[in-house]
DNA sequence: TTCAATATAATTGTATACATTAAAGATAAT
DNA sequence: ATTATCTTTAATGTATACAATTATATTGAA
């Protein structure tokens, strides 16, 4: 992506992932066109980007949407990460570096300290780690094919950022699948690797559920 | 998408899929202009969209190349095929309509008639019945999230037109596996139907990688 | 000849004007 | 009042001109 449609992509991303752009909105390109102050033509390149990851859906001569995600959906996008996520640890089992070892060690180390520290959780150090770790393993798994299509499943707001509610017990069990995933890589057993991955998406999928299906009951309550 | 770049977008796709823009080569939006008859903007619309589909890949301020597909690649598209067909096989067995199941069992016994007369084999005629078979399947299945990612999967020339060097029997074989997923679909028996259409895609690969391979080790002996 | 630096050309990136289509509003008929 | 039709407005689709970047060719020196 070129500078001024990159600016375009991260500007409105950050407004549907923020909530300024509700699902179902529709995205005017004037309007923004004086958001990201760059012209229509890196905005439309922006947008289709943002369609390929299923951030919005584009409806022929009536323009881009906010996507609007169903619960069924949602359990659609987990089920397929739990597989997705599952064949890339089995394959990073086969050709992780030691670097790359060292690396998800020190990853899960750090959360590990900071859960240790009994001050206030750092929820946006835990995403940033969260997302190292999982990226590493993305790498090492050496799949154009897995990576792109794992990374469009994962893309969608409400996905990648389900550790936002989490409780601090709930962060421990997460970065304790961490430990249990890299102990399988050293070990080099593709299997455990998988096992564990697919504990982890699943327990991913459960606490977002009941988060989900509780504020939507609050909603509809008001 | 719109009239001129859907133009666009089949054109190019076209001359991919027939060869004559090979794996790797450079394709310029001028001459794409030229070619295609509309402006620079649709056609960027439609290389976008190719990319979307694998058809092509972009590289920032240099433009964008035709896909090179490794062996290694191959062997990923085919393994996340199986697992994501298998998924929509065994999803469609829980929502599959009488209408559709009737379908299936039509396209099945068409195909087979045309393999009972002894004459020639027509492949295109293979090929539509087939793309059909499938896309009921994933109508069947409900789930936007599984059609469009195996869509972007299955895209991808090399793979969709497996079909074109079957033989006879190759083409028997497949019909057989269309006949026992509708059997599967009509018991409403999700685990058979996702055993056979796994069986279906692994079949698919064998081919696959035999005459590619094949054809790799023809075109480097001449 | 080979390499580096520079100038030139070609290509992609961006902005904007124009065309086409869909949405919104006004008017008229029932 | 309501619906239907027309008019107006605003949005998306398309073409093209200009800017920035990259690739190519040329020149010069080692």
């Amino acid at each position: 992506m070129s500078k001024a449609t990159e600016k375009a992509y991260l500007l409105i991303r950050e407004n549907i992932l923020s909530g300024a752009f509700l699902p179902g909105a529709h995205l005017k390109e004037g309007e923004l066109v004086d958001l990201c102050g760059v012209s229509r033509t890196p905005v439309r390149d922006a947008l289709r980007q943002l369609a390929t990851d299923r951030y919005v859906v584009t409806r022929r001569n009536q323009g881009v949407f906010v996507n609007e995600w169903s619960v069924d959906d949602i359990k659609d996008i987990f089920e397929l990460r739990a597989i997705l996520e599952s064949m890339v640890a089995e394959r990073a089992a086969a050709h992780i570096t030691d670097d790359q070892l060292a690396e998800l060690r020190e990853i899960q180390q750090a959360i590990q300290s900071m859960l240790d520290q009994n001050d206030i959780l750092k929820i946006e150090f835990f995403l940033h780690q969260n997302k190292r770790f999982h990226q590493i393993l993305m790498d090492a798994t050496h799949s154009r094919t897995l990576a792109d299509t794992l990374g469009q499943i994962v893309q969608p707001p409400l996905i990648a950022q389900t550790a936002r509610q989490y409780t601090r017990q709930e962060l421990q069990n997460s970065n304790d699948h961490h430990r249990d995933i890299a102990l399988a890589l050293e070990a080099r057993d593709g299997a455990w690797a998988a096992s564990v991955m697919k504990t982890h998406i699943i327990a991913a999928q459960r606490k977002f559920m009941n988060s989900y299906l509780t504020s939507e009951k609050n909603e509809a309550a008001e």
